[in-house]
DNA sequence: GTCTATATTCCGATAGAC
DNA sequence: GTCTATCGGAATATAGAC
């Protein structure tokens, strides 16, 4: 695959990230590449067609990520820590998540990026789920509610933490990410 | 004050919680209201200055809302209930919070709409830290970590709630409503 | 296959009509 | 005071050059 085409989508997803989906153009990324804006549209002919394809590459990123965590034998906690690091990263590089990040503009989005967006959302719910599940099986987790019910609390709270964090302070994130390692920590 | 700009806040404001900031244009606002987008700008010289002023109304409701509770004399735990009560019927009516939507756009603001939304939440942070700790203090709530966390991860569980559901389901936003209270209350 | 010149539409904003 | 006609520029996108 062209290194172009691979550029345009990493700046892409940085600029959905840092200035939102409405709030970035072809030209943000043509300039930076030292090309025509519409050079962009010749490896992504709609600004839909980039959209769509930056999400996929997310949900395949995060289906790596799991598989590659079960290969080397993670356990569920060692699978939830690697999870909230990576909301740690994009903390540290002053990014929101795309979750966050496309749920504001969903309505002005195209019916085919809201069901990639649902879909790659509703995984991610499902694989918390199953992992807080299993995890507070084997006791390394402790909690009370549904274990769905504590899958949507701890994603809201990672992805609205790092949109609080980015208007207040950093470190507010980091206050966020310990109160949920405090609520599911067997006592 | 006139009818026509009160008019203009409203739908401004609806809109920034449907489509985002950089997803609507003064177009939207006159279309519905039958008269040339440039006869917003007679009321609000630049989307900037639109912005600012759905802002300082949306701080000014919420101190209104606060004042009035303690002038009906709202224990700690009813004041919470009211806040919350906000945020249901934002998920009811399909919308997001102002937190959430200006968090993802932050970085294409002007800087006096970055500094009133850095004021606005510090503001409820503030409000949500005292009323928890209070409310601790006198049994209304039961919860260990410090107030000011709870107060990240409530307003944080809230913000995305509302994200997630609209991305999801509606009813999702309930099952966080309900985790919050299941964790801040006396067993 | 890769990119540029160019078209079209829409956005935010100004000058001026009533 | 209230609104419209209109502008300059930016955004998305196409046709065609190399």
């Amino acid at each position: 695959m062209s290194v172009t085409r691979e550029k345009i989508l990493e700046l892409g997803e940085e600029l959905i990230l840092t200035k939102g989906y409405n709030g970035f153009s072809y030209q943000d990324i043509s300039t930076v590449m030292g090309i025509k804006n519409a050079a962009v549209h010749y490896y992504f002919p709609s600004k839909e067609n980039l959209g769509l394809s930056i999400l996929k590459t997310n949900a395949q990123r995060f289906e790596e990520m799991v598989e590659n965590m079960q290969n080397r034998g993670f356990n569920e906690w060692q699978q939830m820590e690697a999870f909230t690091k990576v909301y740690i990263k994009s903390n540290r590089e002053n990014k929101i998540c795309l979750i966050g990040s496309l749920g504001t503009d969903i309505n002005t989005l195209t019916d085919p990026m809201r069901t990639e967006l649902q879909k790659m959302v509703d995984r991610i719910v499902s694989w918390l789920e199953l992992t807080l599940q299993n995890g507070r099986e084997k006791g390394l987790f402790h909690f009370s509610m549904p274990p769905r019910e504590m899958a949507l609390r701890i994603l809201a709270s990672l992805v609205a933490g790092l949109q609080l964090a980015r208007i207040l302070n950093k470190t507010d994130f980091k206050a966020i990410h310990q109160s949920i390692w405090e609520e599911i920590t067997p006592k």
